[in-house]
DNA sequence: CCACACATCTTGACAGCGTCAAAATAAGAC
DNA sequence: GTCTTATTTTGACGCTGTCAAGATGTGTGG
């Protein structure tokens, strides 16, 4: 869209460069989108911004502190998409646990490499998360856990199951079946409808 | 068990170290285990073995390959662990399919590191994985759908489903709930059995 | 038995990485 | 206008994977 120095002028009372660390922000969405993870170095940052390299540590500790700062826009980016679709009112529950679930693999085909930030190894293995990436993805389980709750209540899902176990297996195979698709492993985005119907049949019971 | 020396002195007819190649692989699935992908360096791991920096290469062309000759053997070991849980005759199709999939867990969980080496980003994202490789992970999908297919005709799973997409959703709800577990996201060791259940019930139909 | 060819291993080097310390610079406060 | 403080830069260190060239040991053909 604009360009930084358009932004300097826009915001104007800021230091040196603008505001560095939403630019900052921004490009390394675009990298990370652009060669993944292991392609996002700070130095290769630093200068498409147009700054040294160091510059960037005055506005986040180190990587990986700029890693769970994307993360979050990711989780707020699906937040915001979640919520779209579960305020639906027009639609059976069945319909709406369907569209819930493609459109998480849908997210995650769409945006593979932020997906793998959001919930892959690099951030959660070594409980290298920072508080406030947390504040953010916790609830999103949480959330999880209701919805099955509601929808056991709902005669939607088994009521005979714990809700959390539940909650664990049906967002593990969400996970899973997303995992698949962005490794690349035995999985082709052609497939996603397919088989997210079938899973949805295995999980949803029939309307009475 | 036995070090180096007691190896080259019993094989004998080697040429400097032995026979460096497997006394590398040995050495790396122990950092594997130890430290993850992430801390496996080829300048570490010549160095634990008593090499030069470069020696390895003389053995594997780069790291790509020696992560594929690891879990080309991670293949392997799982294979005979489910070969020899499908063989059983003495208990109910059911049953079996339980401890399949529990196993399948646990393998993951008591070798996080082989797994995440096995079926992560790594080697299969962008394609890296090797001929040999490929020659034994491949066919463990497809034997994985033959199973389901298997499973669907003995009337343990829904005859309804495409046998594909019944595959893919079954090992991706494996592969979802290994990745939780093992990226320590939102799941538990503690909870494994639970959850194995709880998926179990959901696939497989109540006998007759 | 010796020389040659080859497999194997080592040393040196290069570019890239994350990050720390110290110096330089610019902005705002008094 | 000076002083404090926020911001940025330059220099450096140790780590990484990997290539090129040299050294060394092994087995083979004469």
């Amino acid at each position: 869209m604009q360009n930084t120095t358009s932004k300097k002028a826009t915001i104007k009372g800021s230091y040196h460069h603008g505001d560095l660390r939403s630019s900052l922000l921004e490009a390394a969405k675009a990298m990370l989108s652009e060669s993944g993870i292991e392609g996002l170095s700070l130095r290769k940052l630093a200068d498409r911004v147009g700054v040294s390299r160091t510059a960037p540590y005055h506005h986040f500790k180190d990587k990986n502190e700029l890693l769970c700062a994307i993360a979050q826009e990711g989780f707020d980016h699906w937040h915001s998409n979640a919520e779209r679709i579960l305020a639906q009112t027009d639609i059976s529950n069945r319909e709406k646990y369907h569209q819930f679930f493609q459109s998480y693999i849908g997210y995650a085909a769409e945006n593979p490499e932020m997906y793998d930030l959001m919930f892959g190894r690099t951030i959660w293995k070594q409980n290298s998360a920072t508080k406030d990436l947390r504040a953010i993805a916790y609830p999103s389980f949480q959330r999880q856990v209701e919805m099955t709750k509601k929808w056991q209540e709902q005669g939607l899902m088994s009521p005979q199951e714990d809700t959390l176990r539940l909650a664990q297996v049906t967002w593990g195979t969400m996970h899973g079946i997303a995992r698949l698709l962005i490794d690349g492993i035995y999985a082709d985005r052609s497939h996603i409808e397919e088989m997210c119907t079938c899973a949805v049949n295995l999980f949803i019971r029939e309307p009475d």
